[in-house]
DNA sequence: AATCTAAATTGGTCTATACCAATCTTCTTC
DNA sequence: GAAGAAGATTGGTATAGACCAATTTAGATT
């Protein structure tokens, strides 16, 4: 045995034969009361291993016809401040990144502007592929202000860490607030290429200038999220009219 | 009755409750056995309601502990929490709509499940193309529970008035809390024709369920908007990590 | 008073069963 | 052949009970 929960089990078999290409984004999955059947297992506990993998977008049940594979988007929730390699471990997904640059220079001119810089002033500049379960899903280029930051690209492999755990750790630098700008494009042949998508191809551009405890930004990053694969989640709320 | 499940009564009515400040952040609520004895139901049943509560956030279990009301969801300026006609009046445009349909019918697949209505309930639909200064920037679907909102069709003129300011006029309906869903995708023939965009060109696909003060579900609206002429806007703010 | 231990509490997992509502299938009827 | 009715299938809701694991509380021991 080992030790994980049945659905779990489940769950996690389901889901590697959808991975694995043997149920199509469509197919009908055998019936609850079929799979607890063959498995001697209560329908229950059948139910609950689905609803994990509905949850996750990956089925989709319909009364009286039954539950599909369904079409999985990727799912970045946008009322937490945290980091694209949080969000994947939250949804129980593998996080990459290619690191196709890193180095320290002038700063863009939407950067600057946002980041309030003056001329001379420098920025680490760092470009990542993002990788969900090892598939592209977004390129993400971040500008940090790199005063107070000292030999920050030498601190960690940003390959594989996360840049708001390594600001933190070694800096003391922790996102406060950030306002974020959304929007729908085409994908030219700067972002196509790096995602493996065709150009002209629908992409989410998300901007962001984060900014610390005391209201100073010393984040700007501009990501391109494809269309296919990415869903953005807010949760609202309204206060007094 | 109300013909709604009873994890559905308890959860609203423990939502409404936390709406109301009578049980505050960080409050522990009953256990589940108690809940279930002082209404006379079953844990399992219980526990369902619950499980709907803390996947939007609302409470949050901890074994051997207990069920905790959990921390609100981020206050955001999100572009159309206000609504269209707010946000285009706000930012000094004419806002301005073109009412392409106006029914009582039964709900989309996607709207009764979200809204969670049973087979014969019916929604308020309309379709609206949002103008701003003149120019169709966006599609909007929106489905409005009937029930509890006799006549909203013949109460105002969509084209020109606010379906929120409605709302809260004729019903006492207001939103509170929402949540929404961002992509982006290449518009097909039915977005692509009434905003005057070539197929396949990038739009932002919005879709938004809200809730009343009780956190019962009122609206389901789904948005197309022109990628070209649209960005959103979010302010995040992080709690204590 | 501090520490360890046992018991009670609480959410998490699981079974077996029942009925409902939506949908699909099949058979009957015209 | 088309239309309608009856039955079978499927996911959704609900019950009652059981045991587990994490945690807290209360008690016993030192």
């Amino acid at each position: 045995m080992t030790g994980l929960p049945k659905y779990r089990q489940i769950a996690d078999r389901l889901s590697a034969e959808i991975a694995a290409g043997r149920l199509k984004v469509g197919d009908q999955i055998p019936p609850e009361r079929t799979i607890a059947e063959d498995l001697g297992i209560s329908r229950t506990t059948v139910r609950v291993a689905l609803r994990h993998l509905a949850e996750r977008g990956i089925i989709e049940a319909r009364v009286g016809q039954g539950t599909f594979v369904g079409a999985p988007a990727i799912q970045q929730q946008l009322s937490t401040l945290t980091g694209f390699t949080e969000e994947m471990e939250r949804q129980g997904r593998r996080a990459g990144s290619i690191v196709t640059e890193a180095s320290c220079r002038t700063p863009s001119a939407d950067a600057a502007l946002a980041l309030g810089l003056t001329a001379g002033a420098e920025v680490w500049h760092i470009t990542r592929i993002r990788l969900a379960d090892g598939e592209p899903v977004a390129l993400e280029t971040t500008e940090v202000v790199a005063e107070g930051t000292p030999d920050l690209l030498r601190k960690a492999d940003f390959g594989r860490m996360s840049l708001y755990a390594v600001l933190q750790e070694h800096f003391g630098l922790r996102p406060a607030t950030a306002e974020q700008t959304l929007a729908a494009a085409a994908a030219d042949a700067s972002v196509a290429v790096p995602l493996g998508i065709e150009l002209g191809a629908p992409v989410l551009r998300l901007t962001r200038l984060t900014r610390d405890a005391a209201g100073r930004p010393f984040e700007h990053v501009r990501s391109h999220y494809r269309g296919d694969a990415f869903v953005m989640k807010v949760r609202l709320e309204l206060g007094e009219g």
